[in-house]
DNA sequence: TATCGACAGTTTATATATGAACTATTATAT
DNA sequence: ATATAATAGTTCATATATAAACTGTCGATA
């Protein structure tokens, strides 16, 4: 369904190219939304285990990821990742520990309780994200993932 | 570019389904990002254009739309709606009005600074989106739409 | 080696977003 | 006609996000 009847919308989206837009930012608001839902059952958000993936995948166990590689990964500033693992730390899936030669980073490690939680969930996240996107033919999400690169790279050079 | 590399990962995507779920979450932030930074130099935020554009182009002028109406059409809550209102409100951009004959709506309408501003920015900004999403064809954005579109009417379905 | 610039992280103010509990008003069903 | 549903909006607690100003640490260099 076009988007300006899903919103409801009486005069319709003039530029084609800002209809791509706001499908791009809609369809990602409500992949959001439903990730949301689904994550709300195993007592963490959306934005936990996208952190704690990252920990999980990209760290040495016995290493971590500092803030900053995590603010690069995760796409946010500084200052909010000071607040997402704040927040982590307080539910006790992640721990700051200090890193031995250079006192200005922090390493992010995923506790065994977050360990835990990751393990427990992804498998059955990822079964939820084939089913959502799964619509679509290989052939078809491999042109999606295509475009959307492009977009980026022109985002980059313009 | 691959969001992998974009995002400097170590361990790679395993999932070509995420993959595509992560290129609308990222290159929506960016575009997100991008936008704001676009109105930060006419005074206002990316949302609070949305909802003045929604407000021009979806209301009449004498009726304005209310704030239920704009939370269907932002795909935001009530609660959101709200605040977003009072900011807009107290930078003059927006009034409440009373809807005669049902005391529990507020009509919301553009103030003339608000409908100035738009008047004067829209076009820019179409500009700006043409140039970012006019990488692509009209065929291919044609194509990324309706892909957009089929995973949103999935979500709607299972 | 003293300093200066770069980097990592924190704090504060503010915007955006949700859900739950609330008030007020209107529509509906008996 | 009245009780009940539904609807509109607000408030509060909390999570996520940014920018700007800040502290602390490290590296480069003069």
């Amino acid at each position: 369904m076009k988007l300006e009847k899903e919103l409801g919308l009486k005069a319709g989206i003039k530029v084609t190219e800002h209809e791509a837009l706001l499908n791009i930012y809609y369809t990602g608001d409500l992949l959001k939304k439903r990730a949301r839902d689904f994550f709300t059952q195993y007592g963490i958000t959306d934005v936990q285990f996208n952190l704690m993936n990252l920990l999980y995948y990209q760290a040495e166990e016995k290493t971590g990821l500092t803030q900053a590689e995590l603010g690069r990964m995760l796409l946010v500033n500084r200052s909010n990742v000071t607040s997402l693992i704040d927040r982590a730390e307080k539910a006790g899936l992640v721990v700051r520990v200090d890193v031995p030669g250079d006192r200005r980073y922090n390493a992010i490690r995923l506790t065994s309780k977050g360990r835990k939680i990751i393990e427990d969930v992804e498998e059955r996240y990822m079964d939820e994200v084939k089913k959502v996107i799964g619509i679509l033919e290989k052939s078809e999400i491999d042109i999606l993932i295509r475009s959307l690169e492009r977009i980026r790279q022109n985002m980059r050079e313009v």
